[in-house]
DNA sequence: AGTACGCCCTGGCCGC
DNA sequence: TGCGGCCAGGGCGTAC
C-alpha cells in the first residue's frame, strides 16, 4: 500500500525515466479512475503534447507538473502502481491497466489498479494546494518538534491523527504502527497527551521510519512496486506491523492486534503506553 | 469535533 | 475443485 515512502520511490525512479520528456498521447482504458469533473476526454486532451517538467510529490500524491502549468495528479490507493516501460523492457497491459502515457519510441508508463482506489485527474498548479487539501509534509525541515507540538493538540487517538492527512500528510497504517512502536507510544494514547520528550520522540521516529523506509525502496506487502518493477523491501524490517502473536524485538512481550477505527493496529503492550 | 461505520473494489485465503 | 464468505484498507460521505 503505497504511503510516503513508497510514493518517494516511485517519484525518484520517474525523475530519472521522464523529465523533459513529452507526452505523445494519454489513453484511459478505465474512465472510473479519472476524477474531480474531468473526463477521461479531456483528460487526454490537455495532456496531449505536453512536457513533464518535473515530477514531484505531496503527502502520497504523485504530481507530474506539466509545462501547460497544469499538474497531472496520481494516488495510488491501496493497490495502485506506475510502471515504466521501454522497448528493452517492455510492460505489458493488463486488464487492471488504466491509463497509459506514451512518450514515443516506445516509452511509455502505464498507471495499474487492481482494485480502483487510486485515482487520476488534471488541476492547476495555482490550485493544487487547494485541491490536495493536505497538511504538514513531515521530511521537510519546517516540519518541527514544535510544529508537531501543535499538530497534536488534539483529543483525538494518537494513531488516527497520525494518518489523518489534513494534519501530517503520507503516514498510512503500516508506518503509523511503525512510528508509534518506534516512539514508544500506545496507538490509543489521546494526542494531547503526549508532551515534552515524548513529543521530540514522536518527532523522531517520525522522519527515521520514513527514510529508513524510503531507503529500503519502501515496503512490499502486496501489490506495490517501484516504477521500475522492483519490490520494495521495508517489509523485513517491520518491528510490529503483521507480527502479531510474534515476541517483541525490544523486550520479548508478545505484539498484540487490535481494530481502531476500522484499521488493523499492531503494538507491543510492554513498550508502548 | 471526534468517532464509528459503510462504501468503493479485487485478489487471496479459509473452511466446507 | 469450487464456491461463499471474509479480510486487507485510503479516502470520502454520512450518522451520531
Amino acid at each position: 500500500m503505497p504511503e510516503l515512502p513508497e510514493v518517494e520511490t516511485i517519484r525518484r525512479n520517474l525523475t530519472r525515466a521522464i523529465t523533459g520528456k513529452r507526452i505523445s498521447r494519454l489513453t484511459v482504458h478505465q474512465p472510473a479512475v479519472v476524477k474531480r469533473q474531468i473526463t477521461a476526454a479531456a483528460l487526454a486532451k490537455q495532456t496531449r503534447g505536453q512536457t513533464i517538467g518535473a515530477v514531484k510529490r505531496r503527502g502520497k500524491a504523485l504530481l507530474l507538473l506539466l509545462d501547460s502549468g497544469d499538474v497531472l495528479v496520481f494516488r495510488l490507493g491501496m493497490t495502485g502502481q506506475m510502471l515504466w516501460s521501454q522497448p528493452r523492457r517492455p510492460v505489458r497491459r493488463d486488464k487492471h491497466t488504466h491509463v497509459i502515457m506514451d512518450f514515443g519510441g516506445g516509452e511509455r508508463l502505464l498507471f495499474r489498479d487492481s482494485r480502483r482506489f487510486g485515482e487520476v485527474y488534471l488541476t492547476g498548479r495555482d490550485n493544487l494546494e487547494n485541491v490536495l487539501g493536505m497538511g504538514a509534509e513531515p521530511l521537510l525541515k519546517s516540519f518541527t518538534p514544535d510544529v508537531l507540538r501543535r499538530i497534536i493538540e488534539s483529543s483525538m487517538k494518537i494513531k488516527p491523527l497520525l494518518m489523518d492527512q489534513k494534519r501530517i500528510a503520507g503516514i498510512g497504517n503500516i508506518y503509523a504502527d511503525e512510528i508509534l512502536f518506534e516512539a514508544g507510544i500506545h496507538p490509543c494514547v489521546p494526542a494531547q497527551r503526549i508532551r515534552g520528550k515524548k513529543i521530540h520522540r514522536l518527532h523522531q521516529s517520525i522522519r527515521s521510519i520514513l527514510r529508513e523506509a524510503i531507503a529500503c525502496q519502501g515496503d512490499t506487502v502486496s501489490d506495490y512496486r517501484t516504477a521500475f518493477g522492483e519490490s520494495g523491501s521495508y517489509q523485513c524490517n517491520h518491528r510490529v506491523y503483521q507480527r502479531q502473536g510474534e515476541p517483541c524485538l525490544r523486550c520479548g512481550a508478545t505484539i498484540e492486534r487490535m481494530r481502531l477505527g476500522g484499521r488493523s493496529s499492531h503494538y507491543c503492550p510492554q513498550c508502548q503506553k
